[in-house]
DNA sequence: CGCTAACATTGTCCTAGACAAATCAGCTCA
DNA sequence: TGAGCTGATTTGTCTAGGACAATGTTAGCG
């Protein structure tokens, strides 16, 4: 079963590899096939062993896939060119926003000082409002949190702590808000594979204060039951929320198959990194490639349908 | 609701079946090869086409499975059988009390009366305060519900819903305390491949108001990470929750690996529901079969606090 | 009783081939 | 120029059954 533990680090098997870097295990063993890489060694029962720093390129390998690189075209460069590679992106499409916050709240997190990162991320919070928070600390922070983890400067428990300590700090701000009881009523989820949560919980603390009704079911429901939540609580809208590691034809199928299960009245909106990767425009559903996006949805909605009821 | 589509609803392939049932491919494949269920349908490509009501069965058995039973005796039951199994077993726990709060929640629950669960929760947290909360309302609750929920009374939206409720409820409490820098200070976390974030939220409800410093760095951390967060933020003790379902071996062998990885003077805690299966003493390992077990250990750490063996 | 050893059950990993789906490159035509 | 089409290439998922590791159960022995 699962021997995923790596206690002495030194090498880790294929089902824990599929979790560190989120290549499934046809993935894995068809790279090898075709490309050579990687090519873990194998123990005493012919079963893969990757090393720690195969599994570093992976990570690396994946983080630029799900920007749209195609893997036939970086499998063969090294580790220092990957991150050239992922530097480059990084660094064009920012570099003009002062970086002077993320970096102080990466040095936060890098001598784990939690209760500094509490107070600097209440403070903001209190001083930008909600929204405010979320549009302009939370979005790049968390985009140069990812591209330092993929660097190797992060820990994963120093990413899991910054994680953590966001999802507090908006989880109390969002219940801070009245309870709503007003239009649109909004269904928040993910689809299951999606361990996402942070995602949801940033747009709900757009969405409430705008006298927005969310009901959210935290991560991972099933589609069936997405499509019975939908009904049972008469919604006017179903939110879904995807990282950009989300396989990309899960998605449209299930968001296809989604749509044909809920009422033609019922909106489908699809939010998060994922849907920039999205060519194709799918029937029905309303991609939100960002946060702006989600405020247009959400005053285009109030202008058509606000009126009647679904 | 629109009848006109009844698209593909009538079969899935193996990959949205893996996400529904919550059953790996080669799981699927190998129950149709020993077992000779499921046996769904082939399309033109020989793909494997799962129906409607074999889902249905499929998501039972794995219900099942999740509190213990073993495939190989109820693969080959009937619907009704499995559901009536189910019924047999949530009945058999607690069938003495059905008290009136738990019956009302789960009315709620069934009736997806989402601001009257908010303000029931709400509700009782204020006049029991925060850690009665914890050991009156909400342990009996998660048995109710994980019994209706295994009765198949609710659907898994309505359990994701409660479990939702009740993190936002606990996460709002917990911050309102005002912030500890006491000893001792606990590192909080799970297990990669345990989901359930829920017990930590409880342990971190219960401590925080005895002036424990906790860091929680949320479910599924690997072991390594585990290490080096003990060690980069010096926490006096190490706590771990572990749901029912928890693979035994996996869970002690990665506390004994653990236990060799961390400096003696730091306490390993290990608690949930599981932690009831262990038979053998772990050295070095606290075991908290339940909530009151968590006090007791709290208080023996207080009165001799001074490090223990070298 | 509590323990271990043998046995039964169950899940994961293996290979390697077929083919579907997405993307790219080159072409034609408005 | 650029919009659309076609075919080639790349990439991912599915298939099959065998091997064996991990786990649970039972029997036998102190």
């Amino acid at each position: 079963m699962n021997k995923s533990v790596h206690p002495e680090g030194l090498s880790l098997n294929i089902s824990a590899v599929e979790r560190e870097a989120g290549l499934s295990k046809d993935v894995l063993r068809m790279w090898e096939r075709r490309y050579g890489f990687p090519k873990p060694r194998r123990d005493e029962n012919g079963e893969r062993q990757y090393s720690v720093p195969e599994i570093a390129k992976l990570r690396a390998i994946k983080r630029l896939m799900d920007v749209g690189m195609r893997p036939g075209k970086i499998i063969a460069l090294s580790q220092e060119e990957l991150n050239a590679m992922a530097d480059a992106r990084a660094g064009a499409r920012h570099e003009l926003a002062a970086p002077a916050l993320e970096r102080e709240i990466l040095a936060l997190l890098k001598t784990h000082d939690v209760p500094g990162l509490q107070n600097t991320l209440a403070n903001l919070l209190m001083r930008q409002g909600l929204q405010k928070f979320v549009y302009d600390t939370i979005t790049p922070l968390n985009r140069a949190v990812g591209a330092a983890w993929m660097r190797g400067e992060l820990q994963v428990f120093e990413e899991h702590s910054y994680s953590e300590q966001l999802q507090a700090a908006l989880r109390t701000a969002i219940n801070a808000f009245p309870r709503q009881t007003g239009a649109p009523r909004v269904l928040l989820t993910t689809f299951p594979n999606e361990q996402h949560g942070l995602g949801l919980l940033m747009v709900e603390a757009l969405l409430v204060p705008e006298g927005v009704q969310c009901i959210s079911l935290g991560p991972q429901t099933p589609l069936e039951d997405i499509r019975r939540a939908a009904l049972a609580h008469s919604v006017h809208i179903v939110a879904l929320s995807f990282s950009a590691a989300f396989p990309l034809r899960q998605a449209t199928d299930g968001l296809a198959s989604l749509r044909r299960q809920v009422p033609a009245t019922v909106q489908i909106w699809a939010g998060g990194e994922m849907t920039r990767r999205v060519r194709k425009t799918l029937p029905g559903v309303v991609l939100l490639p960002d946060l702006a996006a989600l405020a247009t949805a959400l005053r285009s909605w109030r202008t058509h349908w606000a009126p009647q009821s679904p």
